[in-house]
DNA sequence: CTCCAACCTGGAGCGCGCTCCAGGTCAAGC
DNA sequence: GCTTGACCTGGAGCGCGCTCCAGGTTGGAG
């Protein structure tokens, strides 16, 4: 019930094998176990630590900042409140990804809203 | 009330010169008027196209089919369908790229509140 | 024991979207 | 006319986040 095999890891995470070695490399996941003979063993925590990065990915925080964030976490639990800090932060920050998002998103959908009011004629080069 | 000075171009669309210079070479922006002295004049038309290009690149889409939208109003009326089918799959995206993005932010904040419920006392390391 | 797919390493390479640079030109104000 | 800051060009460089490669090792199935 823990412990994967890199292929599994990847295949659960949705991270590339490529990718995984690059975070390990980079410092995001530390102190992967091995067998014996050097290969990858991943537990149940490093999943979750990658369900984590997915999460901090897609909503677009870099890769040093998520670095910062689990060496935080490393460092032990006096780390907790600016750890919290670093998520509200980037909550922040996602909200107003949010905002222009769906901002430019509906400017999107008038655009659209143009090429279907055209009748077939209509003077003029392009945009609006 | 037409013909904007470069800087004032910046300005106005919120892209750097560099940004200007270089979406007009690689063809985004195309055949804008210069002075005698060969210095760019930028128009409300022009100006009408940054904005839609600002539109795109914030709902994330690759330039390359940002020429190929330009390139097609370019190419007259009978692509009028073209651009609009374009515009539609890009909006797909776009709504499949907001439910991620809510998705995620959701984690987070939930992640965020597992800090909160935080009252000092905590075993085990991480995320969860 | 043999095979072969999955794994390992260090390091180079890539795709995107700019950004910066050198070395020169233009044009508005004094 | 001179100065000076905004502008021009072609091309190199950069930061990010992977992705790929060569050349070698591991380990489970048959």
């Amino acid at each position: 019930m823990s412990g994967y095999a890199p292929s599994e890891a990847a295949r659960r995470s949705g991270f590339s094998l490529d990718t995984l070695r690059y975070y390990e490399k980079i410092g995001l996941l530390a102190d992967v176990e091995r067998t014996t003979g050097g290969q990858r063993v991943f537990t149940d925590d490093d999943l979750g630590w990658l369900v984590l990065f997915r999460c901090l990915r897609d909503t677009g925080m870099p890769i040093a900042q998520m670095r910062r964030y689990a060496q935080l976490a490393r460092d032990g639990e006096h780390t907790t409140d600016e750890r919290h800090e670093l998520l509200c932060h980037h909550a922040a920050r996602v909200e107003e990804q949010m905002r222009l998002l769906q901002r430019q998103y509906d400017h999107l959908r008038e655009k659209i809203r143009f090429y279907e009011r055209l009748p077939g004629t209509t003077p003029g080069s392009e945009p609006d």
